[in-house]
DNA sequence: TACTATACGGAGGATGCCTCCGGTTGTGCA
DNA sequence: TGCACAACCGGAGGCATCCTCCGTATAGTA
């Protein structure tokens, strides 16, 4: 499940051997208890905050995410591949009922980022590159779900994924929206996506 | 120029003095060195920093603004204001060319802005007004200029002030946008803004 | 089991935000 | 002008947070 190295960069000469059990565990731990913190107290939320909830110690923390910013993106890069491998999961269902499957995920995905949206911004700051290939993989993963949906007629054809989601993105990250709004907003957009 | 206090509030019995000469003075040149150094440093600035440039100790800088978060909106709060007052000392110029100088002023101003959006996103986060009412006098600033060149049949007649601080404010917060191209850019804009 | 590379963890250094208070200065009034 | 005092200045230091360092513990291998 995680065999590389931390932060996404490739070692020298290819990793000898595959990550350790508890460090694996770990890892993971940290990145689950960062999204929690993350989510419920925003930018407020310390290293040694999250530390804490992971039960791991801070030298723990920054063995595996050297700086703050290291573990936003983690978080951030395991929602977006998240958003993926759901796309992935639904192509056994109806095509339309996937659509809407995917959509509310999207949707919760979207609300749950707004609540760090200020670390985000720095993280997209010093690494123009995860904005952009991120917007791209959510895309394609919308583009995906919604293909199907056409093909089998019931969505309508003048959208692509890119549409959808700056549609219900910018739904979602509007100043004072809550969950619940824009699950109902979700309804009207389905509705205008249904092919007549 | 500054007999109000600092923040923006209102204190209890109407302030009796105005602000003595020194505070007054002391205060604009802290605002305009913040905006130095939040310019060159992004949210890398720190207050010590911005004291120094100032020239004043960071007592004084707490005196003015009790939080880091008052100076970014301080700062903000007079580009916006710098917007405003620019459109009104254009009133006296040919309709057209008042609207090329003060587009010109917003592309500077935008652009300045992206350096320490990190900061100014949590200040619309803390102050959800402050982002709502600078967006309106802005959209009204350019409203008062856009039209007088409409009017004078200069410029086409369906947009609004709002829809031009939304192209123009979109394209200069784009991730990688330098101040050269924008200023290219502009020029297309505005020659896409005639009226044929 | 014994050995080693790897990981753990928390004390502590460095830095940055903000407070506090003794000394100074501008301002209104006589 | 000269006085009295409110308002202001400034920087040492408290406190929190990010991050580093290194002695100890442990997973994986022979």
């Amino acid at each position: 499940m995680c065999k590389s190295v931390g932060v996404g960069e490739v070692t020298a000469v290819e990793t000898k051997r595959p990550m350790r059990a508890d460090a694996c565990r770990n890892r993971e731990r940290v990145i689950e208890s960062a999204r929690a913190v993350f989510t419920a107290r925003g930018s407020e939320a310390s290293m040694e905050e999250i530390a804490k909830a992971a039960e791991v110690g801070v030298g723990t923390l920054y063995r595996h995410f050297p700086r703050r910013i290291d573990l936003v993106e983690a978080v951030y890069r395991e929602d977006v591949e998240g958003l993926v491998t759901l796309a992935a999961s639904l192509q056994e269902q109806e095509p339309w009922s996937a659509l809407v499957a995917w959509l509310e995920g999207f949707v919760r995905y979207a609300q749950a980022k707004r609540t760090f949206l200020t670390e985000l911004h720095e993280a997209f700051e010093k690494n123009a590159d995860l904005a952009l290939s991120s917007r791209e993989k959510i895309a394609g993963a919308a583009g995906s779900v919604l293909a199907r949906a056409q093909e089998s007629g019931e969505a309508r054809a003048d959208v692509d994924g890119a549409d959808l989601m700056q549609l219900v993105g910018g739904m979602c990250m509007a100043r004072n929206a809550t969950l619940e709004q824009n699950e109902r907003l979700l309804v009207f957009v389905l509705d205008g996506l249904r092919a007549r």
